[in-house]
DNA sequence: GACTATTTGTACGTATGTATC
DNA sequence: GGATACATACGTACAAATAGT
């Protein structure tokens, strides 16, 4: 069997969406439709449509009104390089005020608690694996779903030289500011790129449905002397794009794309 | 029910891949063993590691010797800063040494047409849609294994000043070099990152396994006045990471992760 | 609120094919 | 070839979620 039925069918319902027949929110035949259609079992169907399922190209919808929806595409706009710079633009919350400004209500859910390093953190952070460090967890929602996760880690020793980083809320004038204001500017960072599926624990927090990828942002932000933290965004794949900017930025902004989907 | 069966299974065998009981390249129990141990049918079982190979933990090896076999992790770096500036550092492709560098075998397949720009690239050279454009292709391979590919797209007005865009083979100084030499020094560039799962087309070209996504790094370059190229890479997931950097080098040279897995 | 129809989800059984050792 | 392992494909039954009456 060289191309096998349920491969086939799947082919015919992802032109239906990539050819535009099928449009974002639009649904797929159902399950005894497509039987019928294809003349196959409805095992085959299914296994046809978990397919698409799996590709992030639809999801399902249990119930009557229900049945295999078109999912949509990238929405939000995260600017790395706006994000955690002490500049007059980092007011009180910089990702919040890059939601607003594209339009959609921001909120989030703020947790502190006390970690043992993982030797991957430790590693970027310059200390001993298992060392303690003060963890700020911000879960993020855009119109009220969640979208994305930041963990920024802070080496305890840092911790205890500025108070403020166990406080339990939100900082107003945002950590990048306090921590520049006692002496440990932000200077320059690593970022790490890292696309790959979620844990259950991160599919469950972020509400993901099958088929949908998460991508890293891993930054690593140094004073003059040493690492000072290292936050990692979780992102939803399906409703959010990372961009950051080098160079002169009046050059870039006076051609900057706009649409931007792919 | 609410937790099922096939899940219940999934969670048991995930948590033996987690906690590290099994490792890279070690095999799960076979069907007809997992059948017996949670006492469940075989299609239940095959639903249990379904996921986990739509979870990318996992891999099925046909034949008998094989099995579902635990996958690896990343390990390739691509470094986004040192790509494409026109230092000291691109010699010949900055692609090659970043490979080779990490001690392995860097190979590409290179391809040259001519293409309609797609709406979302037009807008990001800045210009109208359809439009023609240059676009070289690089298919890359480390160790014979395909692990990128790079779509570099280049106005058509620009290819016919700089006539050697057009040659279907690799440019041996770089295009950012030939292109800095005919006075379009790209200066500054726009920086995009996405993650989602690959189309049918990028699956076979890169040979990705079920429950890989892919990383997308579109990188658009201008000189002093205009938008000069776009580039889309498209990363395997689970063999790649992007790298940048931002502000003194020097510090973070001083601090680099190594290990650094995630 | 209760009931029904529709649609997907879970779980089983069975048979046969394909790849590899 | 034979044995082992996963892949495809059919059939069946009942459960759960949702929309409309």
């Amino acid at each position: 069997m060289p191309e096998p039925k349920y491969r086939k069918v799947a082919a015919e319902l992802r032109e239906l969406i990539t050819s535009g027949a099928l449009r974002v929110g639009d649904r797929l035949p159902t399950e005894p439709n497509l039987q019928e259609r294809f003349g196959v079992s409805r095992n085959t169907v299914r296994d046809a449509t978990a397919l698409l399922v799996n590709e992030g190209l639809v999801e399902s919808v249990p119930g009557r009104g229900g049945g295999m929806v078109v999912r949509k595409k990238v929405t939000l706009t995260f600017h790395a390089h706006r994000a955690e710079m002490p500049g007059p633009t980092a007011e009180t919350d910089a990702w919040r005020s890059e939601v607003e400004q594209q339009g959609y209500l921001a909120s989030q859910d703020f947790k502190l608690t006390i970690e043992a390093l993982a030797p991957d953190l430790a590693d970027r952070l310059h200390v001993v694996p298992d060392s303690s460090a003060v963890l700020r967890q911000c879960v993020r929602y855009v119109n009220g779903e969640p979208s994305s996760v930041q963990n920024t880690y802070y080496p305890m020793d840092l911790a205890n030289e500025v108070q403020e980083l166990l406080s339990p809320r939100d900082i107003p004038q945002g950590t990048t500011r306090l921590l520049a204001e006692r002496g440990y500017l932000q200077l320059s960072y690593y970022d790490e790129y890292v696309s790959r599926m979620p844990t259950p624990e991160e599919a469950s927090l972020l509400r993901l449905q099958p088929g949908t990828p998460v991508l890293l942002h891993i930054r690593t932000g140094y004073s003059i002397n040493r690492p000072v933290r290292v936050s990692i965004n979780v992102f939803s794949g399906d409703r959010n794009r990372v961009v950051s900017t080098h160079g002169d930025p009046a050059i870039i902004a006076k051609f900057l794309p706009e649409e931007a989907a792919e």
